[in-house]
RNA sequence: GGCCUAGUGGCUCAGUUGGUUAGAGCGCCGCCCUGUCACGGCGGAGGUCGUGGGUUCGAGUCCCAUCUGGGUCGCCA
């Protein structure tokens, strides 16, 4: 049935003949897009993955056999041809590349058949999410999804080209390696030789590449898979690639720059971007104070505002026990929004609640000046005015509050905001907002472990000006941190690295280790900080991430060729799967039973 | 683990307050057509409504459970 290709040899891609080849015998390969047979004449576009080209079969070209070849032809069939480049005598296309030219196909072999596809090959696929995984090598040959891959590989090479003209090596770290239990869950991996010892495939290779600093490789790169046994999202899978970095003899500065000139040079090449230099920065308070978020979308304006003042001893108990509690009162003015209907504004508080917040409170500034609320019968007239006024709400504006933590209100309000403007389409989806977070915390308090826990990981350099603050008031100790964010979504993220030993001792001791276990953990590198180590600061993109905000993408699916579904299997190929008992006891690995009896 | 949402021919969907043989477009199959490109014409096949219970004279439509996708909160140092 297949026929061989021998004698054959590609001469182009479908979209790399054009006009100028007019005349010249081409050999294309590829796949039915679709075949309309007029009955004298069959026109077939052709696709391959540079895209669509259009062949023409007539019997006195082509002969009988060849011709018979075509009718039989379907979507999907791989084929080869043989055949003349020809300008098009009929109607010109102007959706195609190739929309002037077409094949005057001589000969053709059929490389091999294809069952009619269970869901059509086409862009922007209307197919349910489950299907296209299941068949994940036909939802491939899509042409959108193409573009992504090729896009992604190329930002993967102008990546290494920048980074590799800068001076920086890329070297390999382990995918087997030591598990350890801050952070997310490993994926754990059973060894054979050592039974009843794992070893935990890298959440990042974070230790590896400060050793590499140790050693003296100055400036390292890698594009490196991570994986995270953490619950997927829209934007999270549980295996990932960063684009991971590390500097040696630098400081915040110095990252800083060389990322701004690496961001500069990879938008313009994969979408025409130009970034401005130098990149904004904002300290991490001025964005939760201004944005309720620590990677804010500065596309739009809806600023957060603290009211703690102005309504500190109203009468709406809500306000002012959330201010006895250490907490604050903040809100938001969505202009123009006071006539929102009831409904609406019940399905803002719902999404707060979402958030933590125990409630929402709304002040709509009327037309005609006079105050709709929901606390307006605990408030005199003056103090909702001084409110209204503190908001600087314009008749017409909606007013909403959050009181409680600032934690909690920083939260809600930055999520509202984000919701309000996706509702109000506030922002230009073509706008490319870059900014870098700064002085970050260094530490985060955990109610769970009731201790203070890494808010970056343990191996970030405190502020020096903050320094002395590690032992009385830890949580004010500022961190050596920064994030890039594009449009509201973190980009990547990197620090300077402690390098001193008694400092790094010191963070462990303060984050609740013991010497014994700090020892145990993480011994390979106090140690190599006493071989003489430089300092040094690095940074890891999401790569994943960065391709999707730059094809447009709304899930990290569209750019990773073979995603994982939310319960972190495989449609496709069906893993995890169970295994045989020979492997598991070879491995010394029993499976408990589960005994989940009501 | 919680919440929201979807599951009807190969694909995408419609299916009124539960009521006679479950519809459409595309695709598929057959015949016809020498300039189509969302090709066209004629004809045809194909579903019992994710699964299992239940309510009812009667359920795609109501109830319970369950499976599978998607979104999200928790989680993701």
């Amino acid at each position: 049935m297949a026929e061989s290709m021998k004698g054959l040899k590609r001469t182009h891609r479908c979209t790399e003949v054009a006009k100028e080849q007019t005349g010249q015998t081409v050999t294309v390969m590829g796949w039915v897009q679709k075949s309309r047979n007029k009955g004298g004449i069959i026109f077939v576009d052709l696709r391959d993955r540079s895209g669509i080209l259009q062949l023409i079969f007539e019997e006195a070209d082509c002969g009988a056999e060849n011709f018979g070849k075509a009718e039989r032809l379907r979507s999907e069939f791989c084929v080869a041809v043989v055949g003349t480049v020809e300008e098009r005598s009929g109607a010109v296309n102007t959706n195609l590349k190739t929309g002037e030219i077409e094949i005057r196909a001589k000969e053709l072999r059929i490389l091999s058949e294809a069952q009619t596809p269970p869901f059509p090959v086409e862009e922007n696929s209307k197919t349910r999410d489950e299907l296209r995984l299941k068949y994940r090598f036909l939802d491939l040959r899509r042409p959108d999804i193409q573009r992504n891959l090729i896009l992604r590989s190329q930002v993967a090479a102008s990546v290494r080209a920048f980074l590799v003209e800068e001076g920086f090596l890329e070297i390999e770290t382990p995918m087997l390696m030591k598990s350890t239990p801050e952070g997310a869950r490993d994926y754990l991996v059973p060894s054979r030789v050592h039974p009843g010892s794992f070893y935990a495939l890298p959440q990042s290779p974070q230790l590896f590449k400060q050793l590499l600093m140790c050693s003296g490789y100055d400036r390292y790169f890698q594009l490196a898979r991570c994986f995270r046994d953490e619950d997927l999202r829209a934007d999270r899978q549980p295996e990932f690639t960063q684009i991971d970095m590390e500097l040696s003899f630098v400081d915040i500065d110095d990252v800083i720059d060389v990322n701004e000139r690496l961001l500069k040079k990879v938008f313009k090449e994969a979408i025409g971007l130009d970034i401005l230099l130098p990149i904004q920065r904002m300290t991490w308070q001025e964005a939760m104070d201004r944005f309720g978020s620590d990677k804010p979308d500065t596309r739009f304006g809806m600023e957060l505002k603290d009211v703690s003042q102005t309504v500190a001893g109203c009468g709406f108990g809500v306000f002012t026990s959330a201010l006895e509690n250490g907490g604050s009162v903040r809100g938001i003015n969505a202009k123009g929004q006071a006539a929102m209907p009831r409904k609406k504004i019940d399905a803002l508080v719902e999404f707060a609640k979402g958030f933590g917040a125990k409630g929402l409170a709304y002040l709509a500034v009327q037309e005609d000046g006079s105050f709709k609320s929901s606390f307006a019968k605990f408030m005199k007239e003056e103090e909702l005015s001084a409110l209204a006024e503190a908001m600087e709400g314009q008749p017409g504006d909606l007013l909403l509050f959050a009181a409680d933590k600032n934690k909690v209100v920083w939260d809600v309000l930055g999520n509202l905001r984000l919701e309000i403007a996706r509702k109000l389409e506030l922002f230009d989806k073509n706008q490319f907002n870059f900014l870098w977070i700064t002085e970050f915390p260094l530490l985060e308090w955990s109610e769970e472990q009731n201790r203070f826990v890494a808010m970056h990981h343990p191996f970030t350099m405190p502020m020096e000006e903050d320094l002395d603050k590690l032992d009385a008031n830890p949580g004010a100790v500022r961190a050596k941190a920064y994030d890039i964010v594009l449009n509201g979504t973190e980009l990547g993220g990197g620090s300077v690295r402690i390098f001193q030993n008694d400092i790094q001792e010191k963070m462990f001791e303060v984050l609740g280790f013991t010497k014994e276990q700090a020892r145990e953990q993480f011994g390979f590198l106090l140690e190599a900080f006493k071989y003489g180590v430089p300092p040094h600061a690095g940074l890891a993109y999401g790569f994943d991430r960065l391709i999707m905000l730059m094809t447009g993408a709304d899930s990290i699916r569209e750019v990773i060729a073979f995603p994982k579904v939310k319960d972190a299997s495989d449609l496709m190929t069906n893993a995890p799967d169970t295994v045989d008992d020979r492997q598991l006891e070879e491995l010394g690995i029993r499976i408990g039973v589960a005994k989940e009896e009501e």
